[in-house]
RNA sequence: GGUCCCGUAGCUCAGCUGGAUAGAGCAGCGGACUUCUAAUCCGCAGGUCGCAGGUUCGAAUCCUGCCGGGAUCGCCA
């Protein structure tokens, strides 16, 4: 059950009946009704701006149509009283029975309290990594891929059908450079002194498990064919070795994906459907040949003029024309990227999202264009852009070269760090908004770190939970029992503070859904943690409030509804996250 | 030069798509451990929401223009 909505419909239905009663213009549009918790508990339960809102349309001044609306809200049972407030503010206290009916809802329901049915099962296909092959996955990737996961769990969670994705760039000349690589770890393999890497192939070690492989597979018969002969076959393993060593990455963060689109697959078997998205585009007019302007601002030596095939991305918002075909005949990666939305598009998603590093935010505008064309602009698309994460150690920047090989690869950094905090970690910050990541801080496991926190919320829970057990060895303890308990016990203004933050856990997944916002999970969390620690700390100065009273088994009931429900949604919070929530952190 | 993102307490950041007196953590100062696990809690202090206009009952939030920081700018991916 979600208050907010409950509110919200209560609101509606008086406007209703204020039409009907010919209080209120009948021929107004009855907007959806947004109500809040307001930010000072003096101000009640829950506040609606809904009076100010109408109050232009129906004729009315705010604080008279407020007015009108209170005296209809009050007959409902679950609102206690409505004041009315500043320019025409709905101030509602609800009835203590809606607290205590949201914290047996909460545990009955269990892991499904919360979700939501907003996607309405809609398919949503989330694109995220999308890492190119050639090389381990550094911590540059790492925040796209955790934030894209959590964003994939969000949206289960709140009734989106979700195929997670993951784009193979396989085609392009950063294969040829990793090939040729690959090709000189074989050698290596067979005996031979490569000396050092030449500038411009991949100088990591980790291809030389691959010119092993090479070598054990092909014997020397690589050696003694051309380049163009050897190439694909060289190509073809050692970019199914790097997706090998990037699943691997991927599962040390606790990301699956579903899907793993290969970029080649598109140009194979005959069929090229790079040219049939294109002329898809074509047929729509928005294809032509033409001469892009020179880009200003910035000297170009090699820039020479060009006829050449262009998507007319212009017609939808973007800021040039853009190139199709390279100067050597071969399809531009937007090309590529173009036939792969619409390879989506024709597999029925009705939602694409894709997931970008901030280097990739240029190409934002053509792509959007693309998804429009390609689908007269029925498809729901949002690219989320994820900021770069700065790292550092005990406040030093770590510098980072790829061309050096001396990145720090996303395996070191969890299994320095570990799952759950780099997780949450990477979370913790709007996606569009650039992450500091300190080693030293994140790795200490102290007051300083958000996760523990929250985490320490989750095994301090757990821990009453236990302990009851003791004091009360006959006390059933299951949340179905809990839920039967007598809960008008719970009247502490901490108790109710927290049941009162609790219920908003459905509302605050609707939003987080709708925006695209799996953070606003994290710092929700971390409120809810917040919040138990200072009933546990109420508890301290004053032993009457403990979760435990010993002199009462009903009060100790009730309280421990409350604790099991503070358990439960801290737990399913940190699942869509996709992190731990530990029993005990002794 | 074009486009996009950011600018909120000394530092790191939230601010629920326009609401009421702008919040939290860290750092600083002062308190609470024979504990329902102190990985915690309580108190104090800290602000021209980059600047200037505009939109309206009401702006940190939306619009415009500046200032400052970052990303990106045919054929790389």
């Amino acid at each position: 059950m979600n208050v907010y909505e409950h509110v919200g419909d209560m609101i509606h239905g008086a406007l209703k009946v204020l039409q009907q009663e010919q209080k209120l213009a009948a021929d107004i549009e009855l907007p959806k009704v947004e109500t809040e918790a307001p930010r000072d508990p003096a101000h009640g339960d829950m506040a609606s701006n809904i009076a100010m809102v109408l109050a232009k349309r129906a004729g009315q001044k705010p604080r008279d149509l407020a007015q009108l609306v209170a005296e209809k809200l009050t007959v409902n049972d679950d609102i206690q009283t409505v004041d009315i407030a500043g320019p025409g503010f709905l101030n509602i206290k609800m009835s203590n029975s809606i607290w205590e009916r949201v914290t047996a809802a909460i545990l009955n329901q269990g892991p499904q309290f919360g979700r939501a049915q907003l996607g309405e099962g809609a398919k949503v296909n989330l694109e995220y990594v999308s890492a190119n092959p050639t090389g381990p996955m550094h911590v540059g990737h790492c925040r796209g891929a955790v934030f894209g996961d959590a964003l994939a769990n969000l949206l289960e969670f709140s009734g989106h059908d979700v195929a997670r994705e993951y784009y193979v760039n396989d085609a392009g000349g950063q294969i040829d450079v990793l090939a040729k690589s690959a090709y000189l770890r074989y050698r290596e393999a067979l005996g031979e002194d490569i000396g050092s890497m030449p500038e411009g192939l991949y100088p990591g070690d980790y291809l030389k498990p691959v010119g092993q492989i090479l070598a054990d597979s092909h014997g020397k018969s690589l050696k003694e064919m051309d380049e163009d002969q050897w190439l694909p076959i060289v190509r073809e393993i050692a970019s199914n070795a790097m997706m090998d060593l990037i699943r691997e990455d991927l599962a040390a963060l606790n990301i699956h994906h579903d899907v793993f689109f290969s970029e080649s697959s598109m140009t194979q078997n005959g069929h090229d459907q790079i040219k049939d998205a294109i002329e898809a585009l074509r047929k729509k007019g928005l294809i032509y040949e033409g001469q892009l302007p020179k880009p200003k601002g910035h000297e170009d030596e090699e820039w020479e003029e060009r006829e050449q095939t262009l998507f007319r991305s212009t017609d939808f918002g973007d800021d040039v024309d853009r190139a199709l075909m390279k100067s050597d005949g071969t399809y531009t990666y937007f090309a590529g990227d173009i036939a792969y939305h619409y390879n989506k598009i024709k597999r029925g998603y009705t939602h694409l999202i894709n997931v970008f590093g901030a280097d990739h935010i240029g190409y934002l505008p053509r792509m959007t264009a693309a998804v429009k064309a390609l689908s007269d602009g029925n498809i729901d698309f949002d690219i989320k852009v994820c900021q770069l994460v700065k790292l550092y150690r005990d406040g030093e920047p770590v510098r980072m070269s790829k061309r050096a090989g001396n990145f720090v690869t996303l395996r070191e950094l969890v299994e320095e760090v570990g799952v759950d905090p780099v997780r949450f970690m990477m979370l913790y910050r709007k996606n569009d908004a650039p992450l500091d990541f300190d080693f030293s801080k994140v790795t200490e496991q102290s007051k300083d770190n958000p996760v523990f926190y929250v985490q320490y919320a989750h095994a301090r829970a757990a821990s009453v939970l236990r302990n009851a057990k003791e004091a009360f060895p006959d006390m059933d303890i299951s949340p179905s029992a809990l839920a039967k308990a007598d809960l008008t016990q719970l009247s502490d203004q901490g108790e109710l503070a927290l049941i009162k933050l609790l219920s908003g856990f459905p509302n605050l997944v609707l939003g987080a859904a709708r925006a695209h916002e799996p953070h606003r999970l994290a710092f929700y969390l971390y409120e809810v943690a917040s919040t138990l620690h200072k009933q546990w700390g109420r508890g301290n100065d004053s032993p009457h409030l403990r979760f435990i009273h010993t002199d009462s088994q009903g009060v100790t009931a009730s309280r421990l509804a409350l604790v099991a429900a503070t358990q439960q949604v801290i737990s399913s919070g940190l699942g869509i996250l996709g992190v731990q929530a530990p029993e005990s952190m002794r």
